[in-house]
DNA sequence: CAATAGACTTGTCAATGTCAAGTTCTGTTT
DNA sequence: AAACAGAACTTGACATTGACAAGTCTATTG
């Protein structure tokens, strides 16, 4: 490996580098915008070199999903340590707007392989993680369950009703100020 | 037209065939799994046949996303009749459910023209069904807008979470006793 | 320095979306 | 009934893509 970024038969970090421009291409045009070879010209590399980092296209989305979990995770983890619900609440929005190419592959386990390992586990430490935020509010009610879905629930409407547009226009286009009133509404202030 | 379906040239409601085809292959393996060629192929006819219909494939999405919006719009109108919120999310959720084809590409406007007239119509028209069906239940409160936009995000987040297997298995098989305590838990019972 | 394994290339194939140019049918007008 | 117009479909072609097989280059290890 040559620190030089020229031309060199090995890239340095084409793995790396693909998947970086898979999560920003599907940010912009959605999983089915982007090609292999269009992220492999990207890179500056042949047709095929992709497929020997992720295998086959499903293969990057499953890249792309086990390290959105795992993201997502981290930033709910942090805003939960407040104590606030609406703040993990918008922690997750943030992430669904701000690493839409990552939330996009993530609830569309059709394009991947949603039993890998490494997805599950990303998957399952998220999932703990927001329902330990919620726990940690509700201080452990007897449908707390339920609590966690509903927030959850919440949450994952709006950020997917926001980023799919369907919000009428008069919302405005800050999403943090639309949602907080949302996410309030359900416990209460 | 012969009233025979056999192998005449024209074949009769060809656009109604591809079109229902292709909501059904979009349950099953969503919107990228199935291809125009395929349809054709499942329909008896050439492979550039539903071309002519929709223009393209996203055309045909297109016609999906319209004729969705109708239907949604239709299914909750019904179910805002009685007046209780959470009818209007179980009829949203069984609307997800038993037309996944038609839901999972409403809500990716990615896909299809989403300034498309006839899309842009059915739209608006559910959407004022749906504010409609929440403002008559809370009466015009003062907060009516937050309502119905908290309405709508814990039904259509629930509804995609449970589309997308994101929750965990032990919620059981039926999705609307699942949801049903979610959905209560926003405006009190 | 030889062996080895990983990283990447080259070549190829079937499938697909899309376009252009034809052909066949249907309904309407004369 | 004959002609016509337009809709419905076919046929043929092309560039792009995902996937596979086989080869080439390079770094590291012993």
């Amino acid at each position: 490996m040559r620190s030089i970024s020229g031309r060199s038969y090995h890239h340095g970090d084409l793995r790396r580098a693909v998947l970086n421009a898979a999560v920003e291409a599907t940010a912009e045009a959605g999983p089915s915008g982007w090609s292999l070879r269009g992220l492999a010209r990207r890179a500056g590399v042949s047709h095929a070199a992709p497929a020997h980092h992720f295998g086959d296209k499903t293969g990057l989305l499953t890249a792309i999903a086990a390290e959105g979990f795992g993201l997502l995770a981290d930033a709910l983890a942090e805003a939960a340590a407040g104590g606030d619900f609406a703040d993990v609440g918008t922690a997750y929005l943030r992430f669904a707007i701000d690493r839409r190419g990552y939330f996009e592959v993530m609830f569309q386990p059709g394009l991947y392989r949603d039993e890998d390992p490494e997805v599950a586990a990303a998957r399952a430490r998220a999932g703990g993680v927001l329902h330990e935020g919620v726990h940690s509010v509700r201080g452990g009610a007897q449908d707390d369950r339920v609590s966690a879905l509903a927030a959850w629930s919440i949450a994952h409407g709006f950020a997917s009703l926001w980023l799919s547009g369907a919000l009428a226009p008069d919302i405005g286009d800050d999403p943090e100020a639309a949602a907080r009133p949302v996410l309030r509404a359900l416990f209460g202030q």
